[in-house]
DNA sequence: GGCGATTATGTTAGATGATAACATCAAACG
DNA sequence: CGTTTGATGTTATCATCTAACATAATCGCC
C-alpha cells in the first residue's frame, strides 16, 4: 500500500445543498468498480445496488432501510440479504459504519487504509470524512503514554456543519439527494 | 463549571490486574452519592445498584447482563428497568455508552462535562478513559476547517493495554473483580 | 398529616438491529 | 463438463432498545 502521506484531507466533504448527486453517486460507483476489480472482489448487482442505495444521501442509511427498499425491488429480501451486502462492501472499503447510529454511509476514498473520523450533523445528518494523520497521531501518542497500542480508531464528532450553523432562512435548504 | 484544564487526564486508567477492587466501588459509588446529591437528583437504589453493578468489572457490561442479574435479585426486571437505570446514569454523568460495543462502563470522574476518550483492549476488554483537551482542541481544529462546530465526541480506541501487550506468561492473569 | 403534582418503577408489547444454520444457485477454473 | 468455491435464498432466532400505559413512591405545600 501507498505510504500515508502526512497532510490532512477531506476524504468526504460536506455538500453543497444542491449539487448533482447523480454524478456524486455515479463516481462512487465507478470508484467501486475500479476497486473491486483491481482487488479480485466481485462487486455482483446486489452489492452494487446495496452501495447505490447506500450513496443515495449524504446522510447515514440504516440496514432495515435498506432492506424495505430492496423488498419492494426484488420481492426477496431477509436481513441477511443486506447485513451480507454490507459486510462486503465494509471489507472491501466501500462503506463505513457508523457505530453511534447503528447506520452506513459511503466511503468517500475506497480502498485506502485510513481511519474512520467523522463529523455527523446533528440537524441534516449529513456526514463528512476526514482523514487527520495528526489526529491519529495525537491518539497514538496519548495511548502510547499508557503503554497503550492502537489497533482501530472509531471517532464520531457530532455537531452542526456550516450550512446549519448560520441558518439562512432565504436559503433553498433542499434535501442532499 | 469550573473552567476545563488544560492538563492531559487519565479519568479512570488501566488497573493492576489484582487491586482492591471492593474499594475500587465503594468510591465510585461514594461519588455517585456525592454528585447525585450535590446536583439534586435521586440516585435511588435501583439505580444505585445498576450503577454498583456496571462498576462490576473494568469491562464494558451489556444491558441484559445487567437485566439478568437483576432478574435473579428482584425476580421482576424488565428491559426498561435497566434502559431507564442507564438513562439517568448517563445523564448523570456516571456512566458512559461505548457505541462501538453496545455497552456501558462506569465513569471515573462524575460531573465533569468532559468528553467521552476511551482506550479499549481487544484482549481483555478493560477500559481506560482519557480526558485530553490536545484532542479535543484537534479535533474542534479540523472541524472548524470545514466549518463545523462540535457538540459531541465519540472516540473509542481499540488496541491493546500494557498488560496484554508484554505477555508475561508467569504473571498472574486473574480477572478484574 | 393530607393531598395534588411530580417522578420512579412495573408491565406488556413491539420495533429495530444483527446473526446462525442450512438450502440452493451461479460463477470460476481446470 | 463437472467440481469447487463463493453468493444468495430462507427460516428461525437472538440481541438491543423503546413506546405506551398502569401503578406506586416521593416531594412540596397547606
Amino acid at each position: 500500500m501507498p505510504a500515508a502521506t502526512d497532510t490532512a484531507k477531506v476524504l468526504r466533504g460536506f455538500t453543497a445543498s444542491r449539487h448533482d448527486h447523480r454524478r456524486c453517486v455515479a463516481t462512487a460507483l465507478d470508484k467501486a468498480d475500479a476497486a473491486c476489480t483491481a482487488a479480485g472482489r466481485r462487486l455482483t448487482p446486489l452489492r452494487r445496488r446495496v452501495l447505490e442505495l447506500v450513496w443515495g444521501s449524504h446522510t447515514p442509511v440504516k440496514a432495515y432501510e435498506l432492506l424495505a427498499i430492496l423488498g419492494r425491488e426484488r420481492h426477496q429480501a431477509a436481513p441477511p440479504t443486506v447485513y451480507r451486502a454490507l459486510d462486503f462492501l465494509q471489507e472491501a472499503g466501500l462503506v463505513h459504519r457508523i457505530a453511534s447510529m447503528n447506520a452506513f454511509v459511503g466511503c468517500g476514498e475506497p480502498g485506502g487504509g485510513h481511519a474512520g473520523q467523522f463529523l455527523i450533523c446533528s440537524q441534516c445528518g449529513t456526514v463528512a470524512e476526514l482523514d487527520e494523520p495528526l489526529l491519529s497521531r495525537t491518539i497514538a501518542a496519548s495511548a502510547a503514554r499508557l503503554g497503550f497500542e492502537v489497533r482501530r480508531e472509531t471517532i464520531e464528532i457530532e455537531g452542526l456543519c456550516a450550512d446549519c450553523r448560520n441558518v439562512k432562512p432565504r436559503a433553498a435548504r433542499g434535501a442532499a439527494r
